[in-house]
DNA sequence: CGTGTAAGGAATTCTGACACG
DNA sequence: CGTGTAAGGAATTCTGACACG
């Protein structure tokens, strides 16, 4: 995991990052667009990749779109990342089949 | 300038990327061995370069280094990159000049 | 010299709620 | 629905100092 994805930016830096509210963030957390971590404390802790999907976030929601939608996005990517992953293993697992048979 | 070099970072997060003690951490700042930088409340923003510099310095404190030979040694490489930048210049410049001749 | 710690205060963040729309 | 705000409290951070060595 390189540093871009290492949870420890406060709401603060990624407001200022941003330019987005303090209680915009917290909204886009609380609608399950963004999962930082907490702290012992509770005090949320953010990444970069967390900063850079705001940033499209906020480009969605100018553009009219609702939160649940994004979301659905997503999901969808999400989902297509873990075919991609599931369709690479097969591909392996055949391969090895494959040669198992010269 | 990359991710790497914003200052965003609150102490807590530096301490727990370089397992160094907020006391340390603050030790080092004043001594000047490394520059996190302040936001409007003072508290201190660092950068993933700064976690990586403390990395740095911690190993060679527990080589028995002193601060103010840490900082001296910084200070060399900081001189040798500047000169290398003037190099640099200097032979861009030569090299349109010569080419002004052609 | 480098580091721990207790102390008091200030800045930052947290949550739940009311408001508007 | 998305966002601002005032409210009270808790977590985080700050500084200067004393301690040890």
């Amino acid at each position: 995991m390189s540093y871009k994805d290492k949870k420890v930016l406060p709401i603060g830096s990624v407001s200022e990052l941003t330019g987005l509210s303090l209680r915009k963030i917290r909204y886009y957390e609380e609608r399950g667009l963004i999962l930082p971590e907490r702290s012992g404390g509770g005090t949320r802790k953010f990444s970069f990749t967390d900063v850079e999907k705001l940033m499209d976030i906020a480009n969605q929601i100018e553009d009219g779109m609702q939160t649940f939608e994004i979301k659905k996005i997503y999901k969808k990517e999400k989902q297509k990342d873990k075919d991609k992953i599931r369709d690479e293993m097969i591909r392996g697992q055949l391969n090895a089949a494959f040669k198992m048979t010269k």
